[in-house]
DNA sequence: AAAAAAG
């Protein structure tokens, strides 16, 4: 595999940028944003393929600055010329920051390049007087975007690029009955560019009917897997009423490491919020059900680290990028894969390593089911010991610890109980661990470190059958994520020792 | 069916 150290300069990125990015520690482009770059650059539309926490946000971040403001016959009059929606509020406020940051040093004429966020349950006033200032990239969610767009404060006419982050949600049933209304309020020449870890083939299929012969970039091999190699995951079958105790233990042995939990519903994350923070620990919750300024505040003290565990519904599902997050917890099955590849892609991010636990109860047991098998994930099926105990916790063996990043000490496998091994219990209980693709020396960790490599992430038994990284614009030979299996050898019995969770 | 997103 060779090893292109190309920088943003070379990129063609203006000084400005490149600037602000290098201030970050930004200096070497991940593999989605090299490859966008030259075809964003060049104005094409764009479908933009990474896995979770693979710089996604400035691939199109990137382009889109670059192009507003170095286009002489355009030049920026403050009237919105980029436009990125995005699903959630906090999604958008994040966004948002990452492309002040890296806009920092772009002027437009005697004032500075504005980004401006847009979305709701906060007052109208601030927003509206942001846009009547001048709004040169506007972040936002849809609700709110359309609102000000009817009450005539948000001029959608002007945009020259549009994008559409965690694309293949905003073109969900929910979502998109909005985003048509605003397409319709942008110019058909408008570049549009599509971002999402996930592109289910009938997203792109309607993605192609709004877009202009959108060239599909995928960062890794179309058929490689959806989620981290450096991402270890785990299923345990669980009774429901156990469940705060199983995620007890897992946090008591987490050491300084930051946990997301995941629930089905509103009221389930403030319950299993309520009852943590009852037996002590510094948890937060972000829900729907929540006032916004308490969505901000518990997710800012969680990356703060003023508290290690947040506890939340889907809304924080995707794109939210916290640094250090060593566990996911789905304390209730996601719906779909798509969910769970954005839930557990909260860890493992930019090449750091990261441990997934799903709890699994009788009622989700066929949900999880399909997600393994649309992902090939070759878990060992819970339901062989479902009902064998009620305190299958006891059992918990799951790392607590992340042994630090790729390239640093080897992870270990969490170890089966001793009584397993010596087969008394054998009847009942296994943890049901699953060791995911153990090699994890390869793109992930390079990428993480800021290299692109031709062949970029995982490669696997058919990543030859595709030009990794490269663009395609035939489209349709996508294929499910994951369709075909990925058998390696597993080897439950001599696995290595994890940390324990309960103490032996 | 739930969650998200306008209020």
């Amino acid at each position: 595999m060779t090893v292109l150290k190309h920088s943003f300069a070379t990129l063609g990125v203006r000084e400005e940028i490149v600037r602000a990015l290098a201030e970050d520690g930004k200096e070497h482009p991940f593999a989605i944003q090299e490859l966008t770059m030259p075809l964003a650059l060049a104005g094409d539309d764009l479908i933009g393929q990474a896995r979770t926490g693979m710089g996604k946000t400035l691939a199109f971040g990137v382009p889109l600055l670059n192009s507003i403001t170095t286009d002489t016959e355009r030049p920026l009059t403050g009237a919105p010329r980029a436009l990125i929606v995005v699903p959630t509020r906090e999604l958008c406020l994040q966004v948002h920051g990452d492309l002040s940051g890296a806009a920092k040093y772009l002027r437009v004429g005697d004032r500075a390049l504005s980004v401006v966020p847009i979305y709701g349950g906060r007052p109208y006033e601030a927003q509206i007087e942001a846009l009547q200032k001048g709004a040169d990239v506007v972040v936002g969610t849809p609700g709110r975007l359309l609102d000000l767009a009817n009450q005539g404060h948000l001029q959608l006419g002007g945009l020259s690029v549009l994008v559409l982050d965690e694309a293949d949600e905003m073109l969900d049933l929910g979502f998109l009955p909005d985003i048509e209304r605003i397409l319709r309020l942008t110019p058909d020449s408008r570049q549009a560019m599509l971002f999402s870890a996930t592109m289910p083939d009938p997203i792109i299929t309607l993605a192609r009917t709004f877009m202009n012969q959108p060239t599909h970039i995928r960062a890794e091999a179309p058929h490689s897997a959806a989620t981290h190699d450096t991402t270890e995951q785990f299923a345990y079958r669980a009774h429901a009423m156990d469940k705060v105790e199983m995620v007890s233990r897992i946090l008591q042995a987490n050491g300084r490491g930051a946990t997301m939990i995941f629930t089905r519903t509103k009221r389930t994350a403030q319950k299993v919020s309520d009852e943590l923070a009852e037996r002590g620990f510094k948890v937060g919750a972000v829900h729907g059900d929540l006032g916004q300024g308490a969505r901000e505040k518990a997710l800012k003290s969680f990356r703060t680290g003023e508290i290690d565990v947040l506890v939340a519904t889907d809304v924080a599902a995707r794109g939210i990028d916290i640094d250090d997050i060593t566990h996911v917890i789905n304390y209730q099955c996601p719906d779909d894969e798509q969910a769970y590849v954005h839930r557990i892609g909260r860890t493992g991010r930019a090449g750091k390593t990261g441990i997934a636990v799903t709890l699994v109860d009788w009622d989700e047991m066929a949900k999880w089911t399909a997600i393994d098998k649309a992902l090939a994930l070759d878990c060992p099926d819970p339901a062989e010991t479902y009902s064998s105990s009620p305190h299958l916790y006891e059992e918990l063996n799951i790392p607590t610890e992340v042994k630090g990043t790729v390239g640093g000490p080897k992870k270990q496998a969490p170890r089966r109980p001793a009584r397993d091994e010596a087969g008394a219990d054998s009847a009942t209980e296994k943890p049901r661990t699953r060791n995911r693709q153990r090699q994890r020396t390869r793109g992930a960790a390079k990428a993480g470190t800021g290299h692109v490599e031709t062949t970029t992430e995982s490669t696997g038994p058919d990543s030859s059958e595709a030009q990794d990284g490269q663009a395609d614009n035939a489209g349709g030979e996508a294929g499910p994520a994951g369709r075909r299996r990925r058998r390696r050898p597993r080897k439950p019995a001599d696995a290595a020792p994890g940390a324990s969770v309960n103490a032996g």
